[in-house]
DNA sequence: CTACGCCTTCGAGCGCGCTCGAACGCAAAA
DNA sequence: TTTTGCGTTCGAGCGCGCTCGAAGGCGTAG
């Protein structure tokens, strides 16, 4: 069935170039040897966020900074580990107000594992659901694509007309039903 | 190599239950055969949007929707057609502004149809990157779930002892560096 | 000494995509 | 006739996640 070719097709499609910058999977490569502290530049730099936004986290209670001397704040590796940890939820979609249940969890102490794993699992499955359903328009997009023949309404008379010629194996008719004009 | 097989695994796990409710898919499946016409409330049952936001889009420009003798909006299957369309591009986040844009190529004529190929290949690649993008951050919330012993700061030590048990055929390095603690 | 650069706090503002509510119209049911 | 239900227009409000800017401190370079 063409549907399921197109699926896979649009999946291996994903091997291309990551979303992350290069220079940013670089940077989170090596988790290990962190600095022993960082400026909230350096923080920004590796995370890949402004300093506003960190600061910002920092109001929210998501992750407490120390400060120096000199006022200003200084992350140390457990306050970056963290961090990294937040803005791959903020990244995957979580939203603040789940991130700030969760951190308060692990503030609230060790008893409350079994409860951040259901919020793990629960954004977990969240995430999953949203790479489905991406799948699924990716499929339907790149099908309009491969079919488009710059229909302005009239547009059921265009995709008979590629039957013989079968330029891109064209998926079935389920995603033709699923794909109307424009 | 590890890594590589709990990608392929949560790829795979994503061949659970789809996003899309049951009924907005059953609603979807057979666009061919749409009524002539639809009042509002059909159409928002069927997009599975509020009748709130199927006006919006219509102040927006997406849409233009004839009335009936009683004012009411009458949604004729063009005009249905065209929201399947933008909800669908919608849901995989292609923002207002660009939704716009495409439709007034759309309405501009024939001529446009270069330049729509180019938005819609843009939003293509947009979402790929964003499943890519989740699906990374997938594999390490998998394996965050996977390795969970409560850690709360001091979690370098939990994860070495694993190593023989193997209950879960645990990744490799390289995802223990980019997975940092809470 | 001045200027620069990087930092601080705090409150306000913004862009997005809805979401709501008030005030009203029309038609069928009780 | 009154009520119920579904619709209309229009403008305002909301929740989210930042994002910005003002006013100032501190330390080094020129």
């Amino acid at each position: 069935m063409a549907t399921d070719d197109l699926m896979t097709r649009a999946l291996e499609a994903l091997g291309d170039d990551g979303p992350l910058s290069v220079e940013a999977i670089h940077r989170l490569a090596d988790l290990a040897d962190l600095p022993e502290t960082m400026t909230i530049a350096e923080v920004a730099d590796l995370l890949d966020i402004s300093p506003h936004t960190l600061r910002y986290y920092e109001r929210a209670g998501l992750v407490e900074v120390a400060r120096g001397g000199n006022g200003h704040r200084v992350y140390d590796a457990k306050a970056v580990r963290r961090l990294v940890f937040l803005t791959r939820m903020r990244l995957s979609g979580m939203p603040m107000r789940d991130l700030r249940h969760y951190v308060s969890l692990v503030d609230a102490g060790g008893h409350t594992v079994h409860e951040r794993l259901d919020v793990l699992v629960g954004h977990r499955d969240a995430v999953r659901r949203r790479i489905r359903e991406l799948t699924l328009s990716l499929v339907a997009i790149e099908y309009k694509i491969a079919t488009y023949g710059g229909s302005t309404g009239s547009d059921v008379q265009e995709f008979g007309t590629t039957t013989g010629t079968d330029r891109t194996a064209l998926p079935d008719e389920s995603l033709r039903r699923a794909l109307p004009a424009e």
